[in-house]
DNA sequence: TGTGCTCCCATTGACACCCATCAGATCCCA
DNA sequence: TGGGATCTGATGGGTGTCAATGGGAGCACA
């Protein structure tokens, strides 16, 4: 197992805390920080996810342009200063940050979605409306599943 | 964890002081010199910082982003000239020198912002507008990010 | 003697860690 | 095939620990 598949819906408790689905966390085993990387992305609505190791992998990419230009700032400040280290609790948890419960609307419940390499984090009721426009828009669209030719490392 | 990530905002004491936070502090832990190296660069109203082996990496020029090679005088007279090298107190913080306290503006609060391999300190409301430029500017030029191609380390 | 800085100690509030319970799935065996 | 045993994952809650902060005592240097 390497990707991250389906969809999870867990409770999160007055404390803030929520159980990473053990699908996921098991994934995230052989990381070295045993946590996520929880960011805000293009999604409105919604929390990015992914381990330490593939933020690293972002950080190299983001390196490439030159450290200190103007794009890397840019890009450094949009993913990296509104990252955060969620560690896992001995039972699985994270704690939702307060930036990220306000820009979710994450409340009671709390939606995991995998999408490949990294996983996304949802109000369950926002994640309905953002389905059901997608399933709208494929139908229309007609839009068909292209396999992308094998080439190691994709983005986002 | 090698990598400076969030965004962390904590008070200033009237004796100059302020704890840098602890998920950087633990990055720094192996570092030979117990403390930050600040100094200012292109950023207005920010100072950069980092562990005396980034620093010390720039000045070989041997980083990966092979920076400023042709000018390496003048980096010189930019970076390392106005640098601060502030040790930790027994509590992890450190004492913000005057300079970079007029530079960047900074009173009661201060906030620590990760960038990858550095790190920024800002005054906390200058960071906010900064921060909305940067994500206006990176979805109007449609900035993505990528990941670099995988050079074998690749986990997950 | 005064100023500035470095240790050192006290306080506080958040959260990391620990343990208990509960629900669902699987397995085992009569 | 049905019922109990077992296991794992999800959830709830208590408490000790540590990070952040404030302040004072001692030391160096002017």
């Amino acid at each position: 197992m390497s990707v991250f598949i389906g969809t999870f819906e867990n409770k999160v408790d007055r404390k803030g805390r929520v159980s990473v689905p053990a699908p996921f966390r098991q994934i995230l085993a052989t990381s070295v920080f045993q946590g996520i990387i929880a960011f805000r992305y293009t999604t409105p609505n919604a929390m990015e996810a992914c381990s330490l190791e593939f933020m690293e992998r972002l950080d190299q990419g983001v390196s490439d342009f030159n450290l200190f230009s103007d794009e890397h700032d840019d890009l450094a400040f949009s993913i990296f200063a509104d990252s955060h280290q969620l560690p896992f609790d001995g039972e699985g948890r994270v704690i939702m940050p307060a930036p990220l419960i306000e820009i979710t609307g994450i409340d009671a419940r709390a939606a995991f979605v995998g999408k490949g390499q990294t996983f996304q984090i949802w109000e369950p009721e926002a994640l309905q409306r953002r389905k059901a426009e997608a399933r709208i828009r494929t139908r229309d669209q007609k839009l068909t599943l292209r396999l992308r030719r094998d080439d190691g490392g994709g983005s986002q």
